[in-house]
DNA sequence: GCTTGACCTTCCCATCATTGGAAGGATTAA
DNA sequence: TTAATCCTTCCAATGATGGGAAGGTCAAGC
């Protein structure tokens, strides 16, 4: 089977799966004298355990400690469930930080007119500089007042 | 006010105001004679407008879009509202997917004993080769079967 | 056998927003 | 004067993926 043919009976396409092997995440294949990648049934069906990991939303190197499990007999399944747990709070965070954009803009957008006007509490609250922000990298080292005299 | 300043002041990283001014986001400033950039509050007031809309979620090309409409005086409400909008649709697109991830996970690991035992659900499933993946690209232009005889 | 088109190879580039760091010049306080 | 701090530009990396060029290979049809 060569890489076309394997990327669409797996449904990783021809690229990731290069990709994959240059980054070791799958071991390199046999080639033919060509060059050409060869694939059998079994490294289709890697590349599906991937394809499905990769959709539930796990980094590259989770699904590489995953492959690992998955191919060792004597694996914990603690070892697994952690894995997919911590995956878990992740996404769940990142789940509630959307949710509060979201719910931000939608009391936004529902009291403006979204008429001709211009009079618009989005922007306005864009604007309002009483919402103070979080403290960031100034390239500064004592931030906007100098160092403080120790 | 130098770079570093603004920076603490607007909630904008230093390298960030950089970039942003390099891609056109906000304008070239006044330099002193050494080449140092020099900020005025005005410059400050916009760059916490764009923090605030980065915190939401924007692209930096809605936020170029947001920061041209606030400053039109002539603007219509309707244009920032469906800017606003059109966010919050994908947003709710992206949790609808994150939770659809979150969702099956828990399922699994609920399912997984999570203990010193080899028998892993999580890893049955991600194995299961009944759940047949959608079609990709493949770097082949009619897939694995080859090119379908007209 | 030769042409053609589908397929494969490697290599480089782009994405998006952001950070890191190097090399070197400017400013400022002690 | 010196040392610390800040500024400058430029280059690189992130993560996962796609795009595309330049060129070699293979199979089918004439």
């Amino acid at each position: 089977m060569n890489i076309g043919q394997a990327a669409a009976a797996s449904g990783v396409s021809a690229k990731m799966i290069r990709y994959y092997e240059s980054i070791g995440l799958i071991r390199k294949t046999v080639r033919t004298e060509s060059g050409y990648r060869v694939y059998a049934d079994h490294d289709v069906h890697t590349l599906r355990f991937i394809r499905r990991a990769r959709d539930l939303g796990f980094s590259v190197e989770q699904i590489a400690d995953l492959v690992s499990l998955w191919q060792d007999r004597d694996r914990a399944s603690k070892d697994v469930k952690a894995i997919a747990l911590e995956h878990v709070l992740v996404l769940e965070r990142k789940i509630q930080e959307l949710q509060e954009m979201a719910s931000t803009l939608k009391h936004l957008a529902r009291n403006c007119h979204g008429d001709a006007r211009p009079h618009c509490p989005i922007l306005e609250e864009l604007a309002n500089d009483e919402t103070a922000p979080l403290p960031v990298k100034t390239d500064a080292k004592f931030g906007a007042l100098g160092k403080v005299s120790a």
